[in-house]
DNA sequence: GTCGTGACGCCTC
DNA sequence: TGAGGCGCCACGA
């Protein structure tokens, strides 16, 4: 998918820019769909560095808990825009099962479990 | 060239 | 579930 003029962070941002509204994915499966296996940090970098309209707020971490510090204005606002898009955030996680991103392998697996509040 | 640091992740206790 | 440890890569001092 990355062809050779782009960097890393491009295939990271195209990757983020693609998640659905009400859906969320983890720094790792981003960097995975992004040709960059384990290169989470990266994709957290990139988050932060950039300043294009990335729906961000939908990478969390593998656990489904956000990212950022508690207390931080980015931690609210993250939870504030989540929750506008009906993603579910409690104490600051969300549950991965119900509103994980299809696309990965893990994802498509727990997503297609019968769960056990189905 | 080495060290410290970080919006991470997996394993183990 | 939570905390600690180690590995990983990119970057600046």
């Amino acid at each position: 998918m990355m062809s050779a003029t782009d960097t890393p962070a491009d295939a990271i941002v195209r990757v983020v820019a693609a998640i659905p509204r009400g859906r969320v994915t983890s720094y790792g499966a981003v960097a995975a769909r992004a040709g960059l296996p384990g290169r989470a940090r990266l994709v957290g970098r990139v988050l932060g560095e950039t300043e294009q309209d990335l729906p961000w707020q939908r990478v969390l971490r593998s656990d489904g808990r956000i990212a950022l510090p508690p207390r931080s204005a980015a931690f609210r606002e993250q939870v504030r825009r989540l929750r506008a898009e009906g993603v579910t955030v409690t104490a600051g996680r969300v549950d991965l099962r119900r509103f994980g991103w299809g696309g990965g392998d893990l994802d498509a697996a727990l997503w297609a479990m019968p769960g056990p509040r189905a």
